[in-house]
DNA sequence: TCCTGACGTTAACGGTGTTCACTAATCTAA
DNA sequence: TTAGATTAGTGAACACCGTTAACGTCAGGA
């Protein structure tokens, strides 16, 4: 395959994805069709096997992109605040990872939710989103360090790490994950709304409360 | 319309969500379709119209019905504890819910993930489920509010109440729910995966944690 | 007894993913 | 330059899906 061919083929592939994207935005993930997109592009849906061997693919693609995508946005909020600030850095990725999600509920909806067709085949096939998921929690891994290495870290029982990383720091990470995680996700999918109408006093109180935790 | 004809409506009705409740078993939220639960009564698809409006109709019957059955099985751990041991059957009914997410994977999804076709339309179907979601909510509310009667609840800055509960026990719920809410569903929908094999640990971790910080 | 209403049917419309056979163009190599 | 191979795309088809409409059929109540 020469060079010009491959270029045309990735500026293809490109498009696919942006009518994905923009599919996915409009009518949530299960708005996003072969034959929409094909439409969309002027082209016939079988057309679209040439650039991916099922649905599934493409829409594991587009959730690739989104890690990324949402990677950087944390990225360049934390790029704002000088290098050793960790504390405020943290805060201004969380917050930043919160402001995205509300702001791209469809695409949080596709990376965030339960795993489309069956549980199985979506972990089977994740490695590639594994990769860009674990690029994104690292983002987060880094900060912590850094405190750790002040000192700052409050640790309890510290859990086995699985990674080239001191177990106190993991299991830091670990806990305080899953507490935004399910923050974020529960205010995002609308399972906070029959207790709250703006959640955003309960997500300033948690970050609060955990950056008073930090020793200083 | 005779009693007897109500009787048989009745049965109908439940027979098709048991159909609905064994595709969604197999094959996840996804797999619910008219036309198999049809097939599986043996029946044809417009039959169902004379049961349910639309298929979403349906899929929010059958979340109403889960969020039941899921209080119910909270419940049932609670009440094999003394009624006064409030912060056991806390525990208990938080690790109850826990389980029964993880051995009911397909089931959480579509309750606990995002709203399947538009996030606005389902705000506006799931008035019912508010309800169901409320009464599960609630459960866990009110060993909280014996435990502030005690005074053994470590308050923080308390949030507006926007129910008929003191707002610090109402500020407490909303950070406890949010946080088990997050590690539960970080865990069920294989958002965790990446980090860790069994998250066992670092949920009970999480649990201990809480239990230490209330005051006795 | 009639007849009304609930239950179920078949047929159809438009939508979906996916496969297959085929054409047209483009790129490669003798 | 020309012949062959690879690529992109098409159209038809299959098997699903939700939903609607028109049509039977049968039990219950006046």
């Amino acid at each position: 395959m020469s060079d010009r061919s491959q270029k045309r083929r990735d500026l293809t592939v490109a498009e696919i994805k942006a009518a994905a994207r923009s599919l996915l935005v409009a009518s949530g993930p299960a708005g996003i069709s072969l034959r929409a997109v094909a439409r969309d592009m002027g082209i016939t849906a079988p057309a679209l096997y040439r650039y991916y061997p099922a649905l599934d693919s493409l829409i594991l693609d587009l959730a690739t992109d989104l890690h990324v995508e949402l990677r950087l946005a944390c990225e360049a909020v934390r790029d704002e605040l000088p290098a050793d600030d960790h504390v405020g850095r943290l805060i201004a990725m969380v917050r930043e990872f919160r402001r995205w999600v509300l702001t791209h509920l469809s695409e949080a909806a596709l990376m965030f939710g339960p795993p489309l067709p069956g549980v199985d085949e979506f972990h089977q096939q994740c490695e590639d989103l594994t990769h860009a998921g674990n690029q994104f929690g690292m983002i987060f891994i880094e900060p912590m360090l850094a405190l750790h290495a002040q000192g700052r870290l409050p640790v309890r029982d510290a859990l086995a790490s699985q990674f080239d990383i001191p177990a106190e720091v993991y299991t830091y990470f670990l806990a305080r994950w899953a507490q935004f995680y399910g923050l974020i996700m529960a205010e995002a999918f609308g399972h906070l709304s029959w207790a709250v109408d703006d959640a955003t006093e309960l997500f300033e109180a948690e970050l609060k409360a955990v950056t008073e935790s930090l020793l200083r």
